[in-house]
RNA sequence: GGAGGAGUGGCAGAGUGGUCGAUUGCACUUGUCUUGAAAACAAGAGUCCGUUUACGCGGACCGUGAGUUCGAAUCUCACCUCCUCCGCCA
């Protein structure tokens, strides 16, 4: 969540990032709101100021006499009091709504646009193999060397169900164990955090209250995340860290949980878009500055592309353009 | 799932209705002493919010949230977390 009085001092930059990201969000209102928030929280504090000064006198009144003086002079001043809380309490809840549906905003490259075919490309490495055949695809050819079942994934999980077997296991884990040592190489913590967590901490990676269509959820009340960000970045949540730890690197490795919610068309075919899956994730605790971000973002997304040409594998790196995700 | 106990500053640990934002010890910072260090002694130091050019002032914070009261760390209720015992389970 960004910080009101960052909010405060930049709202042009905080409107056009949600023009930028398509978001319905209206700076005008939130700063309108805070400014009523703000008004309120004085009257009151200075209410309790002068109902403290009288318990005061309370307590140092010897006299009974007096001393009820003091005490039906509080119970007035109470009265207004409480009215006075009880607005500020609902100001304050409209505001931490508002709050809630302020857009991260995005680096300057980030290109206008609605869909992924807005995306920009960046970056091409290496040569897309020519086949002299009709090559067959993923699907096609893991099914037939029996590397996945999906015909029985859908017979027991139901829509993009899937059963990862025999050579398909064993391709599976030669990667992620490949990748723990590529990336412990590299400095970073692998973790294994819990998948079920709390709302306050989907909250605090912007994952609800938007994306709650996406999630799962159980019957206690708490969500399985779609990606080890969400109880990586929640590990550390509530603490306040040492700079001199910075940059703090984690690598997350956790099965991740997607409904899918609305995007029945999309990717229907295959591993491509599942409900259920197993993946490391990269996650950097940092400095607070634009410059550092923007250095350990490109750090970790030069080692996401290291690690694909590692593999002999041709990739294009794209910029994703604001209007597809809503918080990022 | 059932029964009981606990949650206070960086840590330990007092405090059961009124100068308690909180005794004390350790750790920390500064000073005295010392060639230097240690020890000893003295002093200082919490976080957040609002306001102020500034000094400062005001408010909130004793797991969280409500309540009782003129006044709550202290009383009541709910929740969260941890510990102990019993039960159940892969």
């Amino acid at each position: 969540m960004l910080d009101i009085k960052f909010i405060r001092e930049n709202k042009d930059i905080v409107q056009d990032a949600a023009r930028k990201k398509c978001l319905p969000f209206d700076v005008e209102q939130l700063l309108a709101v805070d400014k009523i928030r703000l008004e309120l929280l004085t009257t009151v504090e200075q209410l309790r100021s002068e109902q403290n000064k009288l318990s005061d006198k309370v307590s140092a009144a010897t006299d009974p006499g007096v001393r009820a003086t003091f005490i039906e002079q509080v119970r007035v001043l109470k009265e207004t009091l409480k009215s006075k809380e009880d607005e500020l309490k609902e100001k304050m809840h409209e505001w931490q709504k508002l709050m809630l549906s302020v857009p991260n905003v995005p680096d300057m490259s980030v290109p206008e646009g609605e869909s992924d075919a807005d995306n920009v490309e960046v970056k091409k490495w290496g040569d897309i193999k020519h086949f002299e055949f009709e090559p067959k695809d993923h699907v096609e050819l893991m099914t037939t060397l029996k590397m996945v079942d999906f015909e029985r994934g859908t017979k027991v999980h139901g829509f993009r169900g899937y059963f990862l077997m025999g050579k398909g296991v064993q391709l599976s884990f030669a990667i992620w164990n490949y990748a723990l040592s590529f990336w412990t190489n590299k400095g970073f913590i692998p973790v294994i955090p819990p998948i079920i967590a709390r709302k306050n901490i989907f909250m605090g990676t912007g994952y609800l209250p938007a994306g709650e269509d996406d999630l799962y959820k159980t019957q206690d009340g708490e969500y399985l995340a779609g990606t080890a960000e969400v109880p990586v970045m929640g590990l550390h949540a509530d603490e306040v860290l040492d700079i001199k730890d910075f940059p703090v690197k984690y690598l997350g490795f956790s099965p991740c949980y997607r409904r899918e919610a609305g995007s029945h068309s999309k990717d229907v075919k295959g591993l491509i878009r599942v409900h259920e899956f197993y993946k490391w994730e990269q996650v950097v605790l940092c400095e607070a500055n634009h410059t550092t971000s923007v250095a350990l973002h490109e750090e970790i997304n030069r080692n996401t592309e290291e690690f694909i040409e590692s593999l002999g594998i041709p990739y294009h790196t794209v910029v994703n353009c604001g209007g597809d995700l809503g918080q990022g």
